[in-house]
DNA sequence: ATTATAAGTGAGTAATCACTCATAATATCA
DNA sequence: TGATATTATGAGTGATTACTCACTTATAAT
């Protein structure tokens, strides 16, 4: 019988299972990591995060580094894949509108862990190298077939590509890692207004 | 007479001035900081990238931390004065390309420090001040009026100042410290076309 | 029950780090 | 030319760190 399965009457302690302790480990060091920076943060402090043993992280990550490369790398795609059911009944213009929506929402969801794959992929190419694949790259090759569909239709002018999304993911990115802290936005605002408010400016532009 | 005055033929080793020692330290340890983070940088590493004793360093500098700063501060606004000799005759369209080139370039000779800024204003509130201080508050109160004037004159629509101006502080941004690296853009592009694109973005949108 | 395996523990370790300080080198002043 | 002040030096220091390992505890297999 499995140890785990049924209370019995016997006072014992009950481990977890070794999944568990990972995923535990997990947490604790994304949240470590976001708040001191991959060098900032020490192994002691995340294990007593993670109400483990410093040995323990050892057992389950062989370093530091590849807690930092585990921390980062599975997460990032799980919610990029939704939008991969392509609704190809949508225009292109309502095709952005969704895009932009569920990016602002991932963003958001994963702040921590993403402001830290920010951060330290200055600093070490794996990260780099998984952000781009991860992020930056998955959401270049969903759009653009939208875009050059919106194109040919005559709904959008025909500017070149990666110049106009480079644009279009700084304004994503910015308000999602920078804008509330250094602009002092109206937290009280939602995604869904902030994101048609994006929108409408990248569509239609500032001027008259 | 003062020692390092004029060349004489005695072979003696002459000393550089404090100041000149200082500037020597700071510029090193914006290199290696900008490399490999501040808390992956180390003391000595900088010291023998700028050429002197790690006891010297901190004849200059009494700890880590006050190096950093010292990076960090001065340079910031040097940049940004340019922009207060106000052109009063620009329309403001004008002034927002003259803005919008001004920063890139900005961006483009401090990218090594910018850089910096952004990854360690994650971790050191000083930093935080001084990156919205300098850079993004500076930006944001020099546009305000011209961004009116437009909205007045009938050139601009009438959107909400600070979430416009957080996109557009994004495409800047992005585009400096992310753009190249991530995206594989063209680097022979000048910066001059590059600000075409983005205002004609920003002023027109994507839709036709 | 007994044994075998897997998982957890935390004191110990060698390496590294920011910072100090006694000494030396250079510059300034009398 | 000395006397004094300023700056530079780098070996030394205590603290911290990632990682190890001998050992304990829990679970699975026989």
């Amino acid at each position: 019988m499995k140890s785990n399965e049924v209370s019995n009457n016997r006072e014992i302690p009950r481990r977890k299972t070794a999944e568990q302790r990972r995923q535990d480990i997990l947490e604790a060091a994304l949240k470590i990591f976001a708040e001191k920076g991959y060098n900032g943060s020490t192994t002691a402090e995340i294990a007593r995060a993670a109400e483990v043993a410093e040995g323990t992280i050892f057992r389950h990550f062989s370093t530091k580094k590849e807690l930092l490369i585990a921390v980062l790398e599975p997460k990032i795609l799980e919610g990029l894949i939704k939008l991969d059911k392509e609704y190809s009944e949508d225009t292109p213009t309502e095709f952005f509108r969704r895009f932009l929506k569920n990016r602002m929402e991932l963003i958001k969801d994963n702040e921590a862990l993403i402001r830290l794959m920010f951060a330290e992929a200055q600093y070490h190419i794996e990260v780099r190298e998984s952000l781009f694949k991860g992020i930056l790259g998955q959401g270049i090759s969903i759009i653009r077939p939208w875009f050059e569909k919106g194109v040919e239709l005559g709904d959008f002018r025909a500017l070149p590509f990666l110049p106009t999304m480079q644009s279009f993911m700084g304004m994503i990115m910015f308000y999602g890692l920078f804008g509330n802290v250094f602009l002092g936005l109206s937290p009280e605002k939602t995604i869904e207004e902030a994101a048609d408010h994006m929108l409408d400016l990248f569509l239609h532009g500032l001027a008259r």
